[in-house]
DNA sequence: AAATTGATTTCGCTG
DNA sequence: CAGCGAAGTCAATTT
């Protein structure tokens, strides 16, 4: 990885165009020729880049850019799109490279798989004498998170988000739609389980007789016995 | 803005957990305390991050840490959620900090309104023969983006977009219904023109007589004489 | 301020 | 390999 901290401007054309004037700010080459253009703000993602497979190639400026300050032209070409990224250097303030290896990667723990796990373990949180039938119960138009079953022997059927919107509730609704025209499952009732619901997906769900759950993920973690891996 | 090169592990607590195990990363720590941890390849997101608004401190390992190689304890705690990145340093390799200044941010081009003046331009892509009557043709519900007639002297209403969704074709379909009442102009023939088309978007407009035309932005820009800006 | 939508989305899984 | 859904999505626009 080399890194680069310089004064220069940023063209990219590709499947739009885009351009950053002069500024101070970092370039990251990769070991895969990428290249990531980042200031010293804002968000994770850079002002702008250049994704692999691509090529980096040094130019010296022409008389033109020469006289207007730009000591190296750099032009990233991506392998296959023709997409290109063009820095003019104007001063550069830091320059050094690092051998880094290849990373492990990530190791994730908590969406949407572990939430559904978790509910498996503990399906009394959807209320008193429910048992689980099975995780991603397949039906015609695609498998249901949960299926589980009340007190009283009735199907529940289980649509899990990490955020509540309208269509996780869009969803579940055409689950419920076809599950109830199976004379095995009907009557089936709808529960919808989230980290967090957003106002109008409760509303559009109990208007359709489908119940809300929110869940606390930490509680859970707490009623699950592997929850002490991190600490 | 801080880059540190360094043998570390990395966790995060937050919405999620995560762990990397120890390898060799850059550690990008930003003006507004934010912090990416980037390894030598992949993509443009970094392996993991905290975003601002995030406070870093640094501790000295406790004994059972240092027996196990670490010689500092970076800790980023996010300032509202109480999220939090801990990552294990077990050795500097590289340490260097600039002064980068605010970034002016990025200029972007806009893309429909450049598809639909290469359009315009090349107004003989919708078919030989036809010709450009005008570029966002009012009507009482709205602007057609471009209304033309074919060789034969029909009217072709022409709705663009970059990404084709149903949305695009309900639009399409209001003003066709509209001009189609309309005696100076009716019968209305439309094309749904996108970079790129849905499926089910397409369906739906041949469902309803429209017409769906696929545009290469690469090969428009080539018949455009201008396409040499950025060159 | 909340909600909606697009993104040079990226990423991972499933068929 | 393609297609689909989720993301610690982010960011801009609209309501």
């Amino acid at each position: 990885m080399r890194l680069v901290i310089a004064r220069c401007s940023v063209d990219y054309a590709g499947r739009l165009s885009a351009h950053l004037p002069l500024a101070t700010r970092l370039l990251m080459v990769k070991a895969d020729g990428s290249l990531l253009v980042h200031s010293d703000g804002g968000s994770y993602k850079p002002l702008n880049w250049m994704s692999p497979p691509c090529t980096l190639t040094t130019h010296e400026p022409d008389d033109d850019q020469a006289d207007a300050g730009i000591t190296a032209v750099w032009k990233v070409t991506h392998s296959k799109t023709a997409d290109q990224l063009v820095v003019n250097v104007h001063e550069v303030l830091h320059d050094s490279a690092h051998e880094l290896g290849v990373d492990p990667g990530l190791i994730k723990d908590g969406v949407e798989a572990h939430l559904q796990k978790l509910l498996a373990e503990n399906i009394g949180l959807l209320g008193d004498g429910h048992t689980l039938v099975r995780r991603e119960y397949m039906t015609a138009i695609g498998p249901v998170d949960i299926l589980a079953r009340d007190a009283a022997g009735r199907s529940v059927a289980v649509e899990l988000k990490r955020r509540g919107d309208i269509d996780g509730v869009e969803q579940l609704t055409r689950y419920l739609e076809l599950m109830n025209r199976d004379p095995h499952l009907a009557p089936v009732a709808g529960v919808f389980a989230a980290q967090e619901i957003k106002p109008q997906a409760r509303t559009l769900a109990e208007d359709r007789g489908i119940r809300c759950l929110v869940l606390d993920y930490d509680a859970m973690r707490g009623l699950d016995d592997t929850h002490s891996r991190l600490f």
